[in-house]
DNA sequence: AATGCGAGCAACCGCGTTTGA
DNA sequence: TTCAAACGCGGTTGCTCGCAT
């Protein structure tokens, strides 16, 4: 089972690759392809175990790998698909094109559940669904907007109670393919309509528009039982940054949810 | 300038699944 | 059908770098 059998007698190489290693590695899987991990590590002259040989490549080297940061697109489609699919980070990865698992699972450790963190509260949590779909998303769609005037690939839409959506506006119809079944459609009108408050999927298949809400026992219910909360909310920016929202803000929304009698955490 | 600390990310590890002999 | 090897996924660790003191 061991990965490292047959090569013990051998000193493994642990830690930070080289560039020696890279160009190694590069220049075997130009010769023989990707696969075969194990024999990769033994034949290429690399002092590293398969394993480590195959994560290497997948996650840095492989040429159609992205580099760099997320745009609002990219991470829109983060937060709408792990809404869907958990911790599922291969499948989700494999919506987002030159991304890798490993980059998404980091993107949602750092940024996603440090926000949760700053809100105390668990980001498995109804209530932190509710927050990131209320608050969030629309902020990412209002910069997905405010740059897709120039061009743009991606996009969606999100199940926004209209007592929780921002003033988002769009010009632009967009189509992502969301996964084998399933295309995600997003278009002006599902914001600018005060009962667009559901996520529409368009069957590839059938060519039916459904509608569905993700977590929609809890979506957003918090915000109909305060409409002066609700409009401190609306009037509020939620996030300084991409990823730092407004704590304190957020704290009100947390109280709402406990003392209204909400989804809970 | 030196030190400490935290965020971000690359890499490792354990384990379940798949493959093929 | 069985079993060992290989593969792939998700969780975790630890290194690096930037910022604050």
């Amino acid at each position: 089972m061991s990965d490292t059998k047959g090569s013990s007698f051998m000193e493994l190489r642990r830690g930070p690759w080289t560039l020696e290693e890279d160009s190694l590695l590069i220049h075997y899987i130009a010769l023989h392809g990707e696969g075969r991990w194990n024999l990769l590590a033994r034949c290429s002259g690399l002092k590293r175990t398969g394993k480590s040989c195959r994560l290497r490549w997948l996650n840095y080297l492989k040429p159609d790998v992205k580099r760099g940061n997320l745009s609002a697109e990219e991470q829109f489609m983060i937060l709408e698909l792990h809404s869907r699919w958990g911790n599922r980070w291969s499948r989700i990865a494999q919506h987002l094109p030159g991304r890798t698992d490993n980059e998404i699972k980091n993107y949602w450790r750092t940024r996603v559940q440090k926000q949760a963190r700053q809100m105390k509260i668990d980001s498995n949590s109804s209530l932190f669904a509710d927050a990131v779909r209320c608050f969030w998303m629309p902020r990412l769609l209002e910069k997905m907007a405010a740059s897709s005037s120039s061009s743009s690939s991606l996009i969606n839409q999100t199940s926004l109670p209209s007592s929780c959506s921002t003033a988002v506006t769009h010009d632009h119809h967009h189509q992502y393919q969301a996964d084998e079944t399933v295309n995600y459609q997003y278009s002006e009108g599902g914001f600018d309509d005060p009962a667009g408050s559901q996520l529409l999927f368009k069957s590839s298949s059938n060519s039916e528009m459904m509608n569905e809400i993700p977590n929609s026992a809890s979506t957003c219910s918090f915000m109909d039982d305060d409409d002066e909360l609700g409009t401190l909310l609306e009037n509020s920016s939620f996030m300084d940054d991409d990823s730092s929202w407004l704590v304190d803000e957020l704290w009100h929304v947390r109280k709402v949810h406990e003392w209204g009698g909400g989804t809970g955490i």
